[in-house]
DNA sequence: GAGCAGGATGACA
DNA sequence: TGTCATCCTGCTC
């Protein structure tokens, strides 16, 4: 994984995350399991916006891809400290013929929850921007339609398994929702309440970090620059489906789960799932009858004008684009 | 049963 | 007009 944007102690505060527990299921699926994703009750009482003192429900798949050598942890956030930590207000630093074992150690942890911090804020970046532009949505809420509102609903009811909350915030737009407290979210949905408004919270503190820190000034893994670049060629709506895929397929952190590049030289990939990509189809198009029939058939309709086809050696699920990226 | 191929039709921008 | 959603039949794996 590459850097995650903006150096935590040049252009946003740095808090320190707490690894709270050892995971007693592990995790299966591409998406975080509903049981996981109520964030701390410190972080919903904060006033202002949190970041980076969010909740990260996928740290525990960040962690296990990107750094194996850390254990099953799950990271619970804390607010911002009065005195939270930079650089500059470190203790300073001990010749190792001062430093105790135990210092060392401390040091040595601190610096590597200061690296799986900065790692995971810079991935909560990276997906609220795939999601925004999956979505095809503001990146603020306090932007977003009741149209929008519902879409990004439907987004994190599936993300995170989420029972069908979109229908209690209805005709709402996203400045109606940024309004809401906390109260008002557990109001109209007692038990996922909470997780929708600390869900809203992360994409509002993201808004407000991007805000300070413009993508520009944020250094992005190669990774994110495909990314970019695909986003960049694709500036108009709607989006076609094969753009979508593409867009899915150059994401492989978060969808490598659901569909997959085979040969991506030869463009070829295979849809590991075909429901899920259909529902992702559904709901960055608003169809909420979307299924991996009807999606199939617009990929069909691919053959005829040349952009996907089935390779020479056909496999169920497997598809080529004619014209590799 | 799931996936695949392709015809037909209609909605929509 | 192009794209896509939807529905359909028939076939293959």
């Amino acid at each position: 994984m590459g850097s995650p944007g903006c150096e935590p102690t040049g252009c946003t505060p740095h808090s320190p995350l707490y690894i709270s527990h050892q995971h007693t299921h592990p995790r299966e699926g591409w998406v975080d399991e509903t049981e996981d994703i109520k964030p701390p009750r410190s972080l919903l009482g904060l006033p202002e916006l949190s970041w980076p003192g969010v909740y990260l429900p996928y740290y525990d798949r960040l962690v296990m891809e990107e750094n194996p050598s850390v254990p099953g942890v799950t990271v619970t956030p804390v607010p911002l400290a009065p005195s939270h930590r930079t650089q500059d207000s470190r203790p300073p630093v001990l010749s190792p013929a001062q430093e105790s074992p135990s210092v060392v150690e401390g040091q040595a942890e601190e610096r590597c929850l200061e690296q799986v911090q900065t790692m995971v804020v810079g991935e909560v970046m990276k997906d609220v921007d795939t999601a925004c532009k999956l979505l095809n949505i503001a990146a603020d809420p306090l932007d977003w339609s009741c149209v929008h509102v519902q879409k990004w609903l439907l987004w994190t009811e599936h993300l995170y398994r989420l029972p069908q909350v979109s229908a209690v915030f209805q005709e709402l737009s996203g400045r109606d929702l940024c309004s809401m407290t906390e109260a008002d979210f557990r109001q109209r949905s007692l038990q996922f309440g909470d997780v929708v408004y600390a869900h809203l919270d992360i994409w509002r503190s993201a808004a407000a970090m991007k805000e300070r820190c413009p993508p520009e000034e944020r250094k992005s893994s190669a990774d994110d620059d495909s990314w970019s670049d695909v986003m960049c060629s694709y500036p108009s709506q709607p989006i076609h489906l094969w753009q979508f895929l593409q867009e899915l397929l150059l994401k492989p952190h978060n969808y490598s789960r659901c569909i997959r590049w085979l040969n991506k030289e030869k463009g070829i990939f295979k849809i590991e799932d075909s429901a899920h990509v259909a529902r992702l189809w559904g709901i960055r198009k608003n169809r909420p009858a979307m299924n991996y029939d009807k999606l199939s058939r617009s990929i069909r309709q691919y053959y005829k004008k040349g952009i996907i086809r089935k390779p020479d050696v056909s496999r169920r699920l497997v598809y080529q684009f004619v014209n590799p990226l």
